[in-house]
DNA sequence: GGCATTTTGTATCAATGACTACAAATAAAG
DNA sequence: CTTTATTTGTAGTCATTGATACAAAATGCC
């Protein structure tokens, strides 16, 4: 497992890359993207910025890295959520459920990463939260779809809306609580939508 | 009207603070408020950085003015939506039809003002545009409280929520049906919280 | 005309942003 | 030991940020 490959040629890392993404993740979560400086990032890492340029590229290219490590740690786990075996209905409310729990579980790091990142000011780094967001938006309509086709450009945006706005909310310091009650609220809607007969 | 009064003393004014304000309002609504610079505005409003900061006395101090403008120009004219002689769920079915409209009425001013300035990285224009929507959050709550006491808080929370995210995907560029698609499904869960029979 | 008052234009300021040039340091390969 | 490859630390670069110092210009008041 640790024993990737033999030592490639020159001088050593001084740090380790994975724990640096983690690291990254936490403070751009914490703080939003513009809000986080390379200058923050290489305190925070241990490093200088040569060292940081070289391994991560650029700062946008980093966030990438965070991005992507979000999606395995942190993110709502949609594939696990959106069960084929499940009405859609209640699958629906599980991630909105899931949203509200996952964006206020850390008040230091509130809302979602890639929702928030979608709105920062740096072109590369607003794509990439973008890209990002379209895959989970792709998900969740692909499973709409499968079973209400009809429904799911409607029912899909409704989620994306919803989620954006626990995120936002969820940033502005809202309670669990406050949060678990506007997913329930915003699921009876889908449950309206989607009649429980049609569960197939 | 336009004789307020004798002239001050000193030099006059080489620009119309007012229609200042309304071209910094455009500016920071189109942009972001991050994302104008001093340098933006000072060209935009064709004078230099003394003038700029005589009158308003800083880039925030002048997000104020705009912000206040918006309450009169722009923003959802919640004063006349929330008509109490109108049942309170039909009432916030047409502010957040409202929202979808207006949101999306402006493709180079997408979103709300006020909400998006919510998430702004400056202490001071954050807190000016935190004021404003907690007037305007105050101002639903009472209009439902008025009949729906024990469902206020709820329903507040979710309006707050749902706008939040309609004006977050206005600024990804949702159209305006869709938005309204958003806001329609967004009702029927307030109507289903507030059934008509309690109209009062 | 002379004085007080206010605004304007020129020319900055200090701080911070992302990012790099360059040589010393550290390793494997020959 | 020499060569080659890679990372590191020092010390910057350059653009942009919000905000100002200061004197000249333009008005009302006396």
């Amino acid at each position: 497992m640790t024993t990737n490959k033999a030592r490639p040629r020159g001088r050593p890392r001084g740090f380790d890359p994975d724990q640096a993404v983690a690291t990254a993740q936490r403070l751009f979560h914490a703080r939003g993207y513009d809000a986080v400086s390379v200058a923050d990032l290489t305190e925070a890492l241990g490093i200088n910025p040569p060292s940081f340029y070289a391994a991560f590229g650029s700062k946008a290219g980093l966030y990438a890295r965070a991005v992507g490590r979000y999606a395995n740690a942190g993110a709502i786990p949609l594939p696990e959520l959106l069960c084929p075996n499940r009405p859609v209905a209640e699958s629906l409310a599980a991630v909105l459920e899931a949203a509200a729990r996952i964006y206020a579980a850390n008040p230091d790091a509130a809302g979602c990463l890639v929702l928030e990142g979608t709105r920062c000011n740096d072109p590369a780094a607003r794509e990439t939260a973008r890209a990002s967001n379209d895959a989970a938006a792709d998900t969740i309509r692909r499973f709409i779809a499968a079973r209400h086709p009809e429904e799911a450009e409607r029912l899909t945006d409704y989620m994306n809306t919803t989620m954006a706005g626990l995120s936002a909310k969820a940033r502005d310091g809202y309670s669990l609580d406050r949060l678990l009650a506007t997913a329930r609220l915003a699921s009876q809607a889908i449950a309206q939508a989607l009649p429980a007969s049609a569960s197939r």
